[in-house]
DNA sequence: CTTCACTTGTTGACAGTGTCTACAAGTGTC
DNA sequence: GACACTTGTAGACACTGTCAACAAGTGAAG
């Protein structure tokens, strides 16, 4: 029964263990409940004793990644200046996904399976986004007036980041033919576009006519 | 034998149709070669003749999607004025993201099949990427000394299409309580940074000092 | 101690999958 | 007519997730 359960205090972190190996290994679209249970050496239907789906064992493998990725974030160098924490936050998510493709992938590249069913894989994914936001509200201060600013400023810096991020693993990058010396300048550039993309303001936001070209409205202030 | 093969030329083209079909009934993940065979009323081998492997099919209706989405971004209206057309460029690419979910992810969110066993899927991807590079030189003439520019810029624009459009997907933003008004001012918003993070000029490039911190080279200069 | 419920594991099914192999019918060419 | 080639079929194989029935262990109630 213990055959291959030396180190794992209960079944249930031992199938995770071993799922995390076969996701690894195989990739997380090769991730089988019965590979888990052969790896352990148990019956086929152990693991559903713990999860009472695939998607289950996934959605929990999930959850911990977003908790490990919080802590990454947490742990990026701090400075006085939230300027400069801002830039080492950036960084810090490149890193992460640089250093831990399978888990950003599993993060952020994979299908999601019905969140309703998975309350606290949602809990932990929006947390790290918080994380983000708290930077920006360190720079701004906590004025609700700003708000929807800090909310704008943390999607367009997701959004460049986790775009970048996904191309860069996707692997689609040396079938482009860059020019050259772009692939190893590509993250300082774009942390600079993304840093003078933060300094726009709103304009005072006419309430929405839906026909307007927006093209046009350049009134940009600076902070 | 073409009991349901009335509209299809040959049966090829009728397991492309039938696995659009399946992929916009129940997702990519469940597409399968046997749903395909069982739709058109034929052997579950058929299809095979036709297509070695359930990759390459899906494969061919990747590559189908990436002409089309070319062709979606080559029909976007043309004013005269460069600066207005790249604009339109990523309406014209978020449009298609947001019409057409179900291609975009399969473009841009399925885990893509050994690029080496399918070089013409590889061909239509990078040929979306050239035209945005094409509207970017249209914008600076096609200076050789620009090349590497342009490709910052590509790349920068299409991260932040790409990481907004695969966010708004994803169906997270419902759970971020993202401040009132903001998601319907995102879009407006992010191509207002976009365009304001282009704007960022190259530091004449001192040649690579690995331990050089970045965040201070705020030398910027505007077009 | 006995009894009962509950947990945790096993075994055996079932329907579904991709794909290999062997076979059959049609089609065109020498 | 003989032959090769294409296209489709039928049957297997190993694999999957998951349901249902069963067994051994544990702990509490009577």
């Amino acid at each position: 029964m213990t055959s291959n359960l030396e180190y794992a205090t209960s079944l249930k972190e031992a199938c995770v263990e071993a799922a995390r190996e076969v996701i690894a290994e195989k990739g997380v679209e090769n991730l089988s409940m019965r590979d888990v249970a052969r790896r352990l050496g148990i019956s086929h239907q152990a693991p559903y004793r713990h999860f009472i789906s695939r998607d289950h064992l996934l959605a929990e493998i999930m959850r911990r990644c977003f908790v490990d990725f919080a802590q990454h974030l947490d742990q990026r160098p701090r400075s006085g200046d939230p300027h400069i924490d801002l830039g080492a936050m950036g960084h810090t998510y490149l890193d992460y996904a640089h250093r831990k493709p399978l888990e950003y992938r599993l993060m952020f590249g994979t299908p999601w399976p019905e969140p309703a069913e998975h309350p606290e894989l949602v809990r932990h994914a929006v947390h790290a986004f918080n994380m983000l936001r708290d930077s920006l509200r360190c720079l701004h201060g906590n004025d609700a007036a700003l708000h929807s600013l800090v909310d704008y400023q943390a999607m367009f810096i997701w959004s460049a980041l986790h775009g970048m991020a996904s191309i860069t693993q996707a692997n689609v990058m040396p079938h482009l033919k860059l020019a050259s010396g772009v692939k190893s300048g590509l993250r300082d550039d774009m942390m600079a576009r993304i840093s003078l993309g933060l300094q726009w303001q709103q304009v005072p936001a006419p309430p929405k006519k839906p026909g307007a070209k927006v093209s046009q409205q350049k009134s940009r202030s600076r902070s």
